[in-house]
RNA sequence: GGGGCGGUGGCGGAACAGGCAGACGCAGGGGACUUAAAAUCCUCCGGUGGCAACACCUUGUGGGUUCGAUUCCCACCCGCCCCACCA
């Protein structure tokens, strides 16, 4: 029987798994005389399989937890589900298999499959959102939100997924289709009564990333959904005098206005169309609604609009343009119209150019102004000497230059650009709108010529400018836009009546206050940000605790009958409700507050809801008395350490901020923030690189993996096989090595081996080999690096094999080599380093030890391989006692027989010494 | 269009307060042990030239700073992800 002497992960690992159960491992609770840490891993939704991606996620969090608990903290880390939501659902009307059902088998699977990880998991603390024990306090949240003004209710349109039959939040509707994120479907638009959450209220707070440690690319993703602008509101009029506001982040162009654009949905827009008009803006209207009601066609973006016939007066100049309706401009954004500035925004020049609005007059000008590019084969002499006569900077670079010319320089340049310019090219300037040079011909575009007749004077110069389908095509290209208007845009103002002249550093803040003096605007912020949509009309979720009463209006369900609890007995029909709505009893109640019949709230809440708080049921699952009892949030509170994928950044990490935020106002919670480290694992991708999926067939099973491997081995290649951070494709062969490890492990520690009569120079090196080994598996623990630990341990491994070939065995630098490698692999691999450890006749349970100290001492090399470098190259290496002197080393260097060869009797001119590494004979 | 991430051998990836590029592993070649296989062990393994010592080239491209650049700066190319008529 060898079941013993061979590594067996089938027989260790539920061993140690029961074990550690019954003893109740990795129970935490509250001890205030350790310090805390608080890890979190996303909690998985019960899809019925656990996924290698759950794998990838969690297994390095729950090292990462390991780890901590062994350097002292008290971890607590937590597993629940997140088990209301679409697929159950689906899965009823499917297969006809009640959603709780469904719901509770798989989760009852993926407990079995959770727990085969060997995780530090406390299951006491499983947290299941669709219990009515946790639903309860996500209604109770519901209720104070309500009370406190954070709830509120509003009809308007909504996303609407045909398919799913709900609405869908904003964040849940993807692409440029618009289709719904679970199913594909294009979602349609209907009018619904929804509720919602203020999460705007929260929108400057939500920017403010000062107290957390974050990834930069969440804290950018996230400020780019909440995306705050700051501007002007400013009110022009129709000529019927009727008040039409328009946001501008660039008040300073206000001047520039030669049309207003609404969106076709605008209150103003039957106001101001005339009879003329009428019908064709309401055909163009209804066409718009049409279109997003039934399928926003990717195609190309080209605008459309008509004319209403309305004109509009512009506030700062008494100007009279054109009133248009457009669907570039949306109602959800800013006010729903715009003041359209085409000299100086880019969608406004589009719409300009394709229906023949003017385009000028431009009203900024750069003061950086304008960067040429001139060809090297395009020039005369004395050309770049005339540059450095004038004063012009300029770059030389491998076939042009690159020259920036000051504005008050300008006419120095276009002088020398035509005199030493060889005809035949041209010279490009960019950066300026108005400036245009051709060989010998220069012109210049002011707000007097038009753009006609400049094209027309450029086709005479040059016949291949014809081939642009019109002048502005190439004005605007590239960096003709990019550089000359929306970059540099803020440019000293011109003209602008009285505010002509003021610099364009100033400009905006000088045109709102004056906007403010005159009463017709004022200084405004817009977001981007919406209220939180939360109604869903589907059954398998928590419902939402209102009651309709005929004589109260809204009530919401006293705390103190709580939960509004689901019905079992629903059936699905195809028709588009809410399975609620069609139940025969459950939502006629009476009113809390008169006692009148009255009607439930039919709609639940999005599960975005559940997940935002379930950190805080995790604490007290059981709980009754609130959503979490308050002892274990003031010991436990903040999560410490919150780990899963990167996707969730503009949903649920921006709604669970909002919550802690909302109910710290609420005083529920407490402090600034609700997660203070995130940390997000990369995607596995499928062997063949693309995305995992059935219909693939790439799916990687982790059950059978853990069946032929060992879930030891499984963990260990996670971490090994790519960074965590970035993920990368599976590599099914690279597992191998990972397997080859663990045995050589396992064998190291289970074989006999011979005690020697070691060297003390081997012994010293071997310490000095584990404490540079633990001084890297700890930092690496600590940064999330966790590639790099497994190949620090392979390599640590590799270098016991060699000592205990050279008869290090027996020797207390041995045991401790043996005791400190367990310890390390122990976060990584729990089970087997477990195990050996109780064969090294160690004292129960490893996981319970401290994490090893590192000898700093012993870290320290005796010699050290100087490299020896002439000019920069490697020309020899060699090994010099690690306390070498400056004088010593740079003499061994030139004494070297390759230095000698390389120098061939020249003199050196100086000698770098850089202490431990190398020298640099410089000749 | 905006934002983010990335580009190093056949592959995954190491190394970046500037100092031996390619750790560790996979795949591959050669060998040992086996009747054989598995397992294990030894050995080679970026490219070109050379019997060899050795030389030259090589971290997406082109420049720059430096005694020295994968690492810092400038310009550009390519790939992936997220957001997007957001005024």
């Amino acid at each position: 029987m060898d079941v013993d002497r061979n590594y067996n992960p089938k027989s260790i690992e539920p061993k140690w798994q029961t074990r550690w159960e019954q003893d109740g491992l990795y129970h935490a609770d509250i001890d205030p005389s350790r310090p805390k840490h608080y890890a979190l891993t996303m909690l998985p939704y019960p899809s019925g399989d656990l996924h290698i991606g759950h794998w990838y996620a969690m297994v390095p969090s729950d090292a990462r937890a390991r780890f901590m608990r062994m350097r002292g903290y008290n971890v607590l880390f937590p597993i629940g589900f997140d088990a209301f939501g679409l697929p159950a659902e689906n899965a009823a009307i499917q297969r006809g298999i009640h959603p709780k059902e469904w719901t509770y088998a798989n989760i009852a699977r993926m407990r079995v499959q959770l727990k085969s990880m060997g995780a530090m998991f406390d299951w006491r603390r499983e947290a299941i959102s669709s219990d009515p024990k946790y639903y309860k306090w996500t209604q109770w949240f519901f209720v104070k939100l309500y009370e406190h003004d954070l709830a509120y209710q509003k009809e308007g349109m909504v996303d609407w997924c045909p398919t799913c039959n709900t609405t869908l939040a904003r964040e849940q509707v993807w692409g440029e289709d618009r289709h719904c994120e679970r199913c594909g479907t294009p979602v349609i638009r209907k009018n619904l009564k929804q509720w919602f959450f203020r999460i705007t209220r929260y929108a400057d707070e939500l920017l403010d990333f000062s107290h957390i440690d974050w990834p930069e690319r969440v804290i950018a993703s996230q400020t780019n959904w909440i995306k705050r602008s700051e501007g002007a509101m400013v009110i022009f009029r129709t000529e019927a005098g009727e008040a039409m506001e328009v946001f501008t982040t660039r008040p300073d162009t206000l001047w520039g206005a030669t049309f207003m654009v609404l969106a076709p949905e605008h209150p103003l827009v039957e106001k101001v169309t005339t009879a003329e008009q009428k019908a064709l803006v309401e055909d163009y209207v209804y066409q718009a609604l049409r279109q997003s009601d039934i399928q926003r066609e990717a195609v190309d973006k080209e605008k459309t609009g008509v004319f209403t016939g309305g004109y509009a007066i512009n506030p700062v100049n008494q100007a009279r343009i054109p009133i248009w309706i457009a669907d570039y401009v949306v109602m959800t954004y800013g006010t729903g119209a715009i003041m359209a500035v085409p000299a100086h925004d880019k969608r406004d020049f589009d719409f300009a150019l394709k229906y023949g609005l003017p385009i000028l007059p431009v009203i900024a000008h750069p003061d950086q102004l304008v960067k040429s590019r001139v060809l090297f084969e395009s020039v005369e002499a004395g050309f770049e000497d005339g540059l450095r006569d004038h004063q012009i900077p300029f770059e030389k670079q491998t076939t042009a230059w690159n020259i920036t010319i000051p504005y008050h320089k300008i006419d120095a340049y276009l002088h020398l650009a035509q005199t030493s310019v060889r005809s035949g090219h041209w010279v490009e300037i960019v950066g300026a709108q108005w400036v245009f040079v051709f060989p010998h011909h220069i012109m210049t575009w002011d707000s007097v010529e038009s753009g006609e007749q400049i094209f027309a004077r450029m086709c005479a110069l040059k016949p291949e400018v014809r081939q642009w389908r019109t002048l502005m095509e190439m004005l605007w290209s590239e960096e003709f836009y990019r550089d000359a208007l929306y970059h540099h845009a803020y440019g000293t103002m011109i003209n602008s009546g009285e505010l002509t002249g003021t610099p364009g550093e100033e400009a905006v803040k000088r045109v709102i206050a004056w906007l403010e003096e005159k009463g017709i605007g004022e200084s405004k912020v817009s977001y981007r940000l919406r209220d939180w949509l939360i109604s869903r009309q589907r059954y398998w979720g928590a419902p939402i605790p209102i009651v309709y009463c005929p004589n109260c209006g809204v009530v919401p369900v006293p705390l103190e009958d709580l939960p509004v609890l689901l019905p079992d007995d629903v059936e699905w029909l195809p028709t588009g409700e809410s399975p609620l709505k069609l139940h025969p009893t459950w939502k006629y109640t009476q009113c809390p507050h008169c006692g009148a019949e009255a009607e439930r709230e039919t709609d639940t809440m999005d599960t975005f809801m559940c997940s935002s708080w379930y950190h805080l049921r995790y604490l007290s699952p059981d709980y009754d008395q609130g959503p979490f009892d308050q002892k274990e949030y003031d010991y436990w509170m903040p999560v410490d350490t919150y780990t899963g994928g990167v996707e969730h950044a503009n949903m649920h990490l921006i709604y669970t901020r909002f919550f802690h935020k909302a109910g710290r106002d609420m005083g529920i919670m407490r402090g600034p923030e609700p997660m203070l480290q995130l940390r997000n694992q990369g995607i596995i991708l499928g062997e063949d690189s693309e995305k995992m999926s059935k219909s693939r067939g790439n799916v990687v099973a982790p059950d059978e993996l853990v069946d032929n491997y060992g879930a030891d081995t499984v963990r260990a290649y996670l971490m090994f096989f790519a960074r965590w951070d970035q993920g990368g494709p599976w590599n099914s062969s690279g597992i191998e090595g990972t397997a080859r490890w663990i045995r050589r492990v396992w064998n190291l520690f289970t074989e006999e081996a011979q005690p020697g009569r070691p060297a003390e120079a081997l012994l010293r090196q071997l310490r000095r080999k584990v404490h540079q080994t633990l001084k890297q598996v700890t930092h690496d623990f600590e940064h999330f690096e966790f590639n790099t630990i497994v190949s620090a341990l392979m390599e640590l491994l590799n270098t016991m094999y060699d000592a205990r070939e050279q008869g290090a065995c027996g020797t207390p630098a041995w045991h401790e080599a043996l005791d400190i490698y367990l310890r390390m692999m122990a976060p990584l691999t729990p089970h087997i380093a477990e195990e050996l450890w109780q064969r090294l006749g160690k004292p129960y349970s490893i996981h319970q030890q401290p994490w090893p100290i590192v000898d700093e001492a012993a870290t320290q090399e005796e010699l050290i391989t100087l490299v020896v470098q002439v000019n920069g190259r490697v020309r020899d290496r060699v090994m010099v006692p690690a306390n070498i002197d400056e004088q010593a080393a740079k003499q061994m260097a030139l004494d070297s027989p390759a230095v000698q060869r390389n120098l061939a009797g020249k003199t050196p001119r100086s000698v770098i010494y850089v202490p431990g590494k190398l020298v640099n004979i410089v000749v």
